[in-house]
DNA sequence: TGTACATCAGTGAACGCGCGTTCACTGATGTAC
DNA sequence: TGTACATCAGTGAACGCGCGTTCACTGATGTAC
């Protein structure tokens, strides 16, 4: 047989897990900054002070939330952002994919949404410090595609920046939309496309814009 | 003299805003949550029990807090909107007053972005209640614009939504800077200044869309 | 393999404290005549 | 203008309750020999 955690070791992870699970779910009515250390225990089933040995506080819980929904996200991210085929396709991938995350940890999509401003400083601070780590692998793909030609870093940066904010904001509206009726998750979908497709239409054009024509005179390429 | 409010109106009035103001202050350090009834009326100097002449509830209270806060941005939105020039000025100028509107009321933007998903369900309603108001207002008035010949009220209410979030994640942007030095808060404004000039260059554009060409080859316009 | 000792996750009693809410009250302000 | 009564914003005592944290403990698991 392969190697295993000691028995102790073992059940320590499954009592700390425990705490997170419960956590989670009782943030779906609340806020961390008012969550409390006995109605956690008291959702797993163990003493108050069994806490302690898992935990500084709720606050240190909180960061490690952080770190396993974001984990969890990361992957969903990654598979977006080096997803093949031409823009249209690529976005309807990636609303796809943003519905299905959601769909799958919704109580982890919340808890990201409500303490990215919540009212727990470590909590921020974590929740951002990993934001940031994704438009940095958002921009690091970004500057490897061949519409990037002649993108400086920094805007790079930026059009990362507006892709994960934009993912965000996507997640949240879905998850708003999870105890509507179907076709509302279809509205945000439907509205998450277009946005993306005008960002999208707004990077192939990012570089002509000091070429640029008076506001009120038709683009060469359109209609009539 | 002119009409006054009688002497025990006008004292009501004066000690709930002392509530509201009190709370506001409360709420830069925690979330609406986690607010207690006996910390505001003991910040404010009045009994505990006064509280209930005022609101039933702190979420009342913060139901209250939006509708203050919302109508402070109300008036900021308009202007931003209404603005004249080209297209890079009224972005410029849209960036300056979301700088100077954070400057001046921080403790309300914070509230917002905080209770926006935080955990007291009447204050989220009322919050996304509002900032629907404010996306049909901004969708009013891009219909007028004459970039808008051909666009679908549709694709205007997205656009419009896409301004609303974009002004709410640089408001907390800039929020986030003033503690940090003046370059910081240049580097968001740079930051929001690209990201809607993107915008913009993808609504010039966005009719173009069915008449594009393969994503690889350069655009008409575009050097070399 | 067996024994003796060390470790440490979880316990349960106890603490002092601040909470939200109730209630009957007070006394300044408002109103009717 | 003056008087008698009504209103009602704010008071203060009292309540039962759940909170976070401390402490010495227990007993299963781990380790050394």
């Amino acid at each position: 047989m392969s190697h295993t955690l000691g028995i102790r070791q073992a059940q320590k992870r499954k009592t700390r897990q425990a705490l997170l699970d419960a956590a989670l779910e009782l943030l779906e009515e609340q806020s961390l900054s008012s969550l409390g250390l006995r109605e956690v225990t008291r959702a797993v089933g163990v003493a108050p002070t069994a806490f302690y040995r898992h935990f500084r506080s709720i606050a240190d819980l909180g960061v490690a939330l952080v770190e396993e929904a974001l984990d969890s996200l990361h992957a969903t991210i990654r598979t977006i952002v080096s997803s093949a085929g031409d823009s249209d396709e690529r976005i309807a991938r990636a609303v796809g994919l943003i519905a299905a995350y959601v769909a799958a940890h919704p109580a982890h999509v919340r808890f990201i949404a409500r303490e990215q401003h919540g009212g727990v400083q470590p909590v921020r601070q974590a929740i951002s410090g990993q934001l940031a780590l994704f438009t940095e692998e958002v921009r690091a793909v970004l500057a490897r595609d061949p519409e990037a030609r002649g993108w400086s870093d920094d805007d790079l940066t930026m059009l990362a920046g507006l892709y994960v904010d934009q993912m965000l904001v996507t997640a949240s509206q879905f998850l708003d939309s999870l105890d509507a009726p179907e076709s509302e998750r279809r509205r945000v979908a439907h509205l998450a496309t277009r946005r993306l497709r005008l960002i999208s239409i707004g990077r192939v054009h990012w570089l002509d814009r000091d070429l640029s024509r008076p506001s009120g005179q038709p683009h060469p390429g359109q209609l009539s």
